[in-house]
DNA sequence: TGCTAAATCTCGAAC
DNA sequence: GTTCGAGGTTTAGCA
């Protein structure tokens, strides 16, 4: 990591271009001003900010406040930097969609650059892929009773019209269309697995019944869910993540013995 | 903006809690660890990032590539920073929801902390409440003849149940409720449209028309309009943006003139 | 490529 | 406070 506090252009623009050469990630802070066009368009005026530039070509533009960037561009963008009348200028641009992006700095507080590695995995908990592998390690999670078909049954089952989770029998032998949502469920979730239901009634005599599995429901579409005469069964994916890492251990030992 | 090359563990905390109580934005590069509990939970294994700190509360931590923080912290986040065994730990926290992320640095490559000022306010063009002036300005943009209720009488007549974006009448004199969405229209504009169409019928004897107004449709969606009995117009909100710059010029030296 | 659904979505306004 | 809808949403998974 290389930085200069207080650069000049000229020092800022020769630590950005063989940043770019290199594929290091560069840091800028000063006083700049940023434009955007593309799916909208944006201006900015004079003030101070981050500008992070990573060797993917994706572009950050940090105010000094607020989680999310002002203006940003995705990976896969083309940098160029130039100097023009004691400014620093940088501008992104992409195809397809076409978007530019220009930072314009009057003046210059910190430029750094390095090169930056990291291999690591993000290994991310409760999601809800998470929520379909502990309902399908225990469907009771859902009601007691319940049993799910194996995956390629419910893609035989599932035709064109929509796709739901999981698809089994429940204790009465009715055939049970889940739909998970790690979050509260809206009428946009009742309408799809409602059009699931439906089609699957067309191609069974059978009794089939629907399953919203969420956290919570809004009361719009837990009234859409009564009319369509779907049931909701309320599921916590923390619940979920545990039951997950409960039957983690306890598979553990099992493995071990199966190795030699 | 003070910046320090490599900074011991000791430099580099005193940096980052001077920074804390003087409401400095804080740059730390360096080979860290990860770990977030809170809505979901993940870890991180060693890796080089760059860590945003600010004094707003928020927290981003970037990995050299992609353009979204691999973690963070919303603003309002309270921050720690402490020292052990060699590393620099830094602590955010929030309650509801709870949420907690730790970053654990092995090695630092950088630390840079400096106030940074910016009162500038971002101008977005070509949004939604773009496409609603434009609409307003020209109704003609979705259909020649159409005419536009002013926002009280929009108000009067949407009650409880959901609100439509515009409301006037057609060439035909027939009340027309709009729908107007910045991006491709799905299922849920359309139910929406819809739900409020009927709640109007409801209460006027006056036959009543949706007519949904964006740059496209989703296939699914469009088979949903067309069995609702609703109208899709195509409107591209470039094209909303285009015309209130025409109309500003045009206003410009009207304004003027009734300054005085 | 286009389309659909999920996200630690974030953010802001209405209720 | 909760709920609801918009976003330059972004992103990943499929057809």
């Amino acid at each position: 990591m290389r930085a200069v506090e207080r650069p000049s252009v000229s020092e800022a623009l020769n630590l950005v271009q063989e940043g770019l050469r290199q594929g290091r990630v560069v840091l800028l802070v000063g006083r700049c001003s940023v434009d955007y066009v593309g799916r909208a368009s944006s201006r900015l005026g004079l003030g101070d900010r981050v500008v992070i530039y990573k060797p993917d070509g994706s572009i950050l533009v940090h105010r000094p406040e607020g989680y999310e960037p002002v203006n940003w561009m995705p990976a896969g963008s083309y940098l160029t930097a130039s100097s023009s009348e004691g400014r620093l200028n940088l501008r992104a641009v992409r195809r397809r969609p076409f978007e530019e992006l220009k930072v314009s700095f009057m003046e210059l507080y910190l430029a750094a650059a390095g090169r930056l590695i990291d291999e690591e995995e993000l290994m991310l908990h409760a999601s809800e892929e998470e929520m379909r592998r502990a309902v399908r390690l225990k469907p009771c999670l859902v009601e007691p009773g319940l049993k799910l078909h194996d995956e390629e049954r419910h893609l035989q089952l599932a035709g064109g019209e929509g796709s739901a989770d999981l698809v089994g029998e429940d204790a009465e032998g009715n055939l049970a269309v889940l739909e998970l949502k790690r979050r509260r469920v809206d009428e946009e979730a009742v309408v799809q697995l409602k059009r699931y239901v439906d089609s699957l009634k067309a191609r069974t005599p059978r009794r089939v019944r629907g399953i919203l599995v969420a956290p919570s429901i809004t009361r719009r579409a837990l009234r859409l869910a009564q009319a369509f005469n779907l049931s909701f069964r309320r599921l916590d994916p923390k619940e979920c993540s545990r039951v997950l890492r409960e039957a983690e251990v306890e598979a553990k030992p099992l493995e071990a013995y199966e190795q030699p």
